[in-house]
DNA sequence: CTGTATCTAAACCTAAAGATTTAGATACAT
DNA sequence: ATGTATCTAAATCTTTAGGTTTAGATACAG
């Protein structure tokens, strides 16, 4: 473990990018700064690996854009790692969608190339203090993207799952017991009812939900974000 | 329509906290900026949503601690009135699950009751100009919570998923013809093989699976990632 | 107070699903 | 060459599942 107290102590960091100039510019540009260190430097994820299991650096930049190893597996697999590095993404695009899936396994910030180079040096520096962030230009892009997806979401729900909303409550009870696995003696015991008055209910939800048997009324249900009135009510908490 | 070029237009903000006497504090904050203009107030979510039709307000501020109507699901049926009103929410807790939860139903910004004035000013105007921002006291909080629903996520798939191992790519086809609802005559015809052998296969699955039938066997796949082969390729796109 | 919706449940039947055994045809590795 | 895994498929049987009709008991609204 190293002191934090030692003044000496400079933020440990591994660089990869796959193009040499790239790499050695930015080098270059973190050794101008008197509190970072770059301790080893890599064209390839698959040598970065091995790297960071020997020098165990503090952080890893990683460009984003690469041939062999695109730069998400390596994040991934760099996660799995179970070690403490935090990978930092760098790259040339402003691409909500790569933002997204970046921060979405594991990312403790994302830079962009076109940005000053301050901008990389602060994100270090945050991210070192075990911060997350992301720069304000590309909060209002990730977000958008965030927010979007559960839109995208309810609204497919909302679409298709208008024939769920005709169930009546004890039809939807049962669904759900059918969304647990249970066959109709099992609804019928856990509801406390007769095995044909599940049949009756199990016939008018497929009916309702225009399926032939309960594996489809199940697909149905999970496709379209069927909650039973019960779960919904412990769900639904301040 | 208000004329943007109009030098005399202000952000015009809707106020919405059931705590009278923050809703009046909030109010003569705000009017102290001369670029900020409280057009309209309520201590409550279901007349705030009769204000917000008929003022159309640029912006909502809006409380998340309220006892009628709790504050997701209000800014849930604001959103849903498809207005460009953007909501602010407001709130005494910095809780990474309401955070996260308030941005995902789209609230452009979260601001704490605890922080500086000038934070919620900051956001006003940031948001009026159509960005999303979140203090960066709780951007690290919020990206914890991000990341670690996908990570709770893969965790499930991996653990229980061993499973899914064991089948052999044959009754992968089979199991992926299930989970779109097919019954075995059907994923005979398509697999051009007899329903015997589909019944033999299954019976297989059913084994690995440690199930009892077929909607057992499609809940398994469907609740631990089960991703047929075929589908992979086309999935797996850098 | 009468029609409508819902929940209940029976009888009856057909079709599909599930369990089990056996076995031929490949293919692949030791 | 011989064992192992996989895919195929049949026969046979039991158990669910699914379809249809009918009907009693509430409950609730017009």
């Amino acid at each position: 473990m190293r002191s934090c107290s030692d003044f000496n102590t400079k933020i440990r960091v591994l660089l990869i990018d796959d193009n040499y100039n790239h790499l050695m510019g930015i080098r270059e540009l973190i050794n101008l700064e008197n509190d970072i260190d770059v301790v080893a430097a890599a064209t390839n994820a698959n040598i970065a690996l091995n790297l960071i299991k020997k020098y165990q650096p503090d952080i890893v930049v990683m460009d984003m854009n690469m041939p062999e190893k695109d730069g998400l597996t390596a994040i991934q697999e760099i996660e799995s790692l179970d070690s403490n590095v935090k990978v930092i993404a760098l790259t040339a695009y402003d691409d909500a969608d790569l933002i997204f899936r970046a921060m979405k396994v594991g990312a403790k910030s994302y830079i962009l190339k076109t940005m000053a180079s301050s901008q990389l040096m602060n994100a270090i520096r945050e991210v070192m203090q075990g911060k997350i962030c992301l720069p304000q230009g590309l909060t209002t892009g990730f977000f958008e993207y965030f927010q979007n997806s559960f839109k995208q979401k309810e609204k497919a729900q909302n679409a298709a799952g208008s024939l769920l909303a005709d169930l009546t409550s004890r039809e939807e009870e049962v669904l759900d017991l059918l969304t647990q696995g249970h066959n109709y003696k099992d609804v019928a015991n856990i509801l406390f009812i007769s095995e044909t008055t599940v049949k009756t209910h199990v016939n008018n939800i497929f009916q309702k939900l225009q399926v032939n048997d309960r594996t489809q009324a199940v697909l149905y249900a999970l496709n379209n974000g069927f909650v039973s009135k019960r779960k919904q009510r412990t769900t639904t908490v301040a």
